[in-house]
DNA sequence: CGACCCAGGTCAAAGGTCTA
DNA sequence: ATAGACCTTTGACCTGGGTC
């Protein structure tokens, strides 16, 4: 009766004090996981993995305790750090000397990324005159700040993604004490990770978050969804500078995610799910729209500029021989998904559906929802095939043949797009961290989504210096 | 009055060390009361059990110690369960034969499984004693000292793939020259790369070698081909251990090359395309066969046991926090894989045809006869659509369904494919490198491709040792 | 304001190890 | 194998900042 009130540790079924670290916990658990955390280091487990983790046998195994602390829910990010160190004066200053808290990781950031002479090979000394750039400039000195800094659990959900690519080794000027604590985090999460593989079977992916399922009905896209209107920044110089290109890229990513958010079965996922399959699927949405734009972007001679930009790169030694060789493979990649595309005449119907496709895809790790993602996926290609069929309905092979045009967009890089598209104006870019700034924004920041007054508010709202 | 600041033992008279179980009491009548309530097992008194128990005599009856124990206030039931997992004994006995029965677990796991100082976290001190590994293994010498010796022209078609991964930094043993030297070699590759990127327009890709375009003409698979009987290396071991994940990464690996290698189209490419071809896919040609044998392998099984390496790497500091994060994701992004298509319950048909549009990919930058293959490509998935349509003639959606688990395959970087399932023996691969090897080998080395009798003559022909 | 939540922390009393 | 000195881990209970 009144027993039931009493709520239960979901780790061990002893008796909960509350919610620690986002699950509902005894403070035996709780004391655990904090210690276990704060270690860092791992257990192991002597028998199979499996070993029962209950009231009384709880303490029987730590690795299995641990593995289903994390398969329950609670997060290792949630643990701070420990508030033991009352140093005294003497020592802090002499440990951090150089930086006051406030400043200093924003100065390295912005040394080692803006005005590095190593990492872009696109570098180069323009201002950012479109706001766009400004703000993506903005945006990522603070979330790169706040991503060192914050360790508290309001922001856990922004920090999600801390992957550095392998391409940006640069951790040259960090100081140890951040990439120490990057690192663990890092780890962290990947423990986090290995656990819900332990715990959870294949087949029960879904258990954990697909309890509030509901199915958006309607057409997943109509008439004023397919539209995909870029606006270039302007007559196509004759000789292509960086400017021209990092303008066009921050446009089309600004277009490509704004035409993401006015989907309405997009509207219905949790903002949450909104950043992670953006975060998933921009650069294929990006290279869907390089292809469906190419002529107004006049891609041809972006590539050929970027080349030239290698070249120079190239003569100064400025890049290492693999980055070379990932860089040029993927302009060849790039040329050659656009150009067979084009061939295809894929019409803007049909790169809506492919982006929508692309979008919904449930093959991500830890995505949440995936049960539903995986039904708007469905239905995506429900419409394609059904608009494939109605519009070209003698050719049988269109729609498979569209289908696979999408496997070779995953063979794209993002952080080399990223270093195509973006490093030369706005340095060292992280377009997963900007996507959620993106995506709060109002539209006005894209230029001409589909309709036809939005043109002019902006250029009023957004007076291009 | 000062005299009660050191407490006694109200069991012996000892120094006390505490309260222990109920009674204030020194370490010794702790460890003592402890111990024999573990135990369960009644003593003897041989006495009169009034034996005095004293500092000094205490071990002079275990009986009258416990009584003495029990009647000053400890309490049995405060004494916990042993904080150790239950164990099969016969396992416990065997796998710590050598070491002193005082020997902590712990220490026996990392002696066994954590011992390398080397690049992959999955090293172990296995002698390969399958053939094909002992084959990887030499192969590997000689490719590598191939590939980073010979710069003749005559070679180039070969070494096509330099593309060290990112993640494999190891330069460390290469003398400079050599780097160099290597280095020249990929970018000047680059540069011819660019080149042909400035000079053909990307509607011109096939002009330079299409001329002899021929067409190959028949079903592109029949029953024969369709066959994927992978052989275990044995009984699932109930623990699994490195070698048997090597043991059936190879097996995988072998039975994919010469799944393909028997496909009549495949065969009338030159050697030179099979090779390109085999290199772009192996990766998802080995995933796709995980997925269709992934019962037979206990794939589950295997996973867990690289997350505990995993693990076990992570405790010792082994990795870089990003090369974790990237192999976890790896893992999770197989297994889920795995169980999606186990969802969709993929037949040996299905499966064959996905292998077969992977295989003729035409979406890779230098391909040669592109045409060609896309043609095979159109021919593949032909054959799947009409195969699906007539074996479940009521799910319109299949089909479709099973292209786009194509997508998701191109996300699996083969470099991290290579450090979970073949590094652990045969230390870092480069399955790009020995595959032109295991295409020119008989196909006796693959354990039963399809035919009955195959498996009896391999065993003489291949004895392991 | 004050109740509540959930971080953090403490330390008695469990546990375990390992040599004699 | 047992004893017991010595060390680690557990978890009940407490503090404090933040929020409603």
């Amino acid at each position: 009766m009144d027993m039931d009130q009493i709520e239960l540790c979901v780790v061990c079924g002893d008796r909960a004090s509350g919610r620690h670290y986002g699950a509902i916990s005894c403070e035996g658990c709780k004391g655990f996981f904090k210690r276990s955390i704060r270690k860092q280091l791992g257990y192991q487990c002597r028998g199979n993995k499996n070993c029962e983790v209950t009231k009384h046998h709880r303490n029987r195994c730590q690795y299995c305790r641990l593995q289903k602390c994390l398969a329950c829910g609670m997060r290792s990010d949630s643990v701070q750090h420990e508030r033991k160190p009352i140093i005294d004066k003497k020592e802090f200053n002499n440990s951090s000397s150089n930086f006051s808290p406030n400043t200093s990781i924003n100065k390295i950031f912005i040394r080692k990324d803006l005005n590095s002479d190593n990492t872009s090979f696109l570098q180069s000394n323009f201002n950012p005159c479109d706001l766009r750039l400004q703000f993506l400039h903005k945006r990522m000195a603070n979330s790169t700040n706040e991503r060192y800094y914050s360790l508290s659990p309001s922001q856990a959900s922004n920090d999600d993604d801390l992957s550095m690519d392998s391409t940006n080794n640069g951790n040259g000027d960090l100081s140890d004490a951040v990439t120490v604590a990057r690192d663990k985090q890092l780890i962290s999460k990947a423990l986090d990770t290995m656990a819900r593989v332990q715990f959870l079977d294949g087949n029960d992916l879904s258990s954990l978050t697909e309890d509030r399922c509901f199915d958006y009905e309607g057409p997943l896209l109509q008439e004023q969804h397919v539209a995909f209107n870029l606006q270039i920044p302007g007559p196509v110089p004759p000789y292509l500078n960086i400017h021209y290109i990092c303008e066009s890229g921050s446009r089309l990513l600004f277009l490509s995610v704004h035409w993401a958010k006015n989907i309405p079965a997009f509207q219905f996922l949790s903002s949450e799910v909104q950043i992670s399959l953006l975060r998933n699927c921009w650069g294929e949405l990006f290279a869907l729209g390089l292809a469906q734009c190419s002529q107004t972007l006049s891609l041809t001679t972006i590539l050929s500029a970027l080349i030239s930009h290698l070249h120079a790169s190239i003569a100064q030694d400025k890049m290492s021989a693999n980055k070379v060789k990932q860089v040029t493979d993927h302009i060849v990649k790039l040329r050659d998904y656009v150009s067979t595309m084009n061939r295809l005449h894929v019409d803007e119907h049909e790169y809506a559906y492919l982006k929508a496709i692309s979008l919904f895809s449930p093959d991500q790790p830890e995505l949440l929802l995936r049960k539903q993602i995986e039904k708007l996926q469905e239905k995506a290609f429900q419409s394609l095939k059904d608009y494939v069929h109605n519009s070209f309905p003698d050719d049988n092979d269109r729609f498979p043949r569209l289908l696979l045009r999408l496997p070779p967009l995953r063979g794209l890089d993002p952080s080399i797009l990223e270093e195509l598209f973006f490093a030369g104006l706005i340095g060292q870019v992280q377009i997963s961290s900007v996507i959620p700034y993106i995506l709060r924004m109002g539209n006005g920041m894209t230029s001409g989504n589909g309709n036809r007054q939005v043109k002019s508010e902006q250029l009023e709202e957004f007076p291009c210096k």
